[in-house]
DNA sequence: CGTTAAGTTCGATACTAGTCGAACTATCGA
DNA sequence: TCGATAGTTCGACTAGTATCGAACTTAACG
């Protein structure tokens, strides 16, 4: 499995994570991976396709919201929460206060 | 002058909010609004033609970020600054802490 | 009025992004 | 090793969006 790329915190770009977080199916992601410690891209498919959830995690991982690492024959996906937190401090607390 | 959409606070959208300042020209308005009490669409474009920033800034009104009010001949912008923070304490904060 | 100035609207174009099926890859288990 | 499973990649289609010139609207001022 090729390894993803995960930006460093450094290089987050706040127009990059708010394209990321404009998308509602996108913006549910990030909510739900709020509640748990990590999440397989199938626990969170709302009945997409998989082809679908693949390129909206993947939106999510380049700008920094989401990191994704390989567990067997699944990918595990956490919050980066304390980065994002670290880097933006605010931000993601505003998203989650809003639909817990 | 046709007086314009401007959502109330409970209509706001977090979606459209992220979209709307997913551009970086519009992203820069809302910047350089938060320095100001209000200005005016000519003193914000960046080069940009007109017909762009009207065009941005319909897109940052209808997103209710910000207000719009004719003063004569021209057009007093101004971030909806205690709205925002109501609705969605911190956000604000975070997109203005980032580059002052 | 006629003019100037500030924005808006319209229309065309080009680019960007979301959707989803089909084929591919990688890993685990029998 | 064969098959099943999880997810990625590819390709095609579609829908949305940015850009900008040109024409239009509105208001202030001679």
């Amino acid at each position: 499995m090729r390894p993803f790329k995960h930006p460093p915190a450094d290089e987050f770009a706040l127009e990059r994570i708010f394209h990321a977080l404009s998308d509602p199916a996108r913006l549910e992601i990030v909510r739900r991976l709020a509640h748990v410690e990590a999440a397989t891209c199938g626990e969170l498919d709302g009945g997409r396709p998989k082809s679908s959830m693949s390129h909206h995690f993947r939106i999510l991982r380049e700008a920094g919201l989401v990191h994704t690492r390989g567990a067997g024959t699944l990918h595990q996906n956490s919050l980066r929460r304390t980065e994002l937190d670290t880097r933006f401090p605010g931000l993601l607390d505003a998203v989650l206060r809003q639909a817990p």
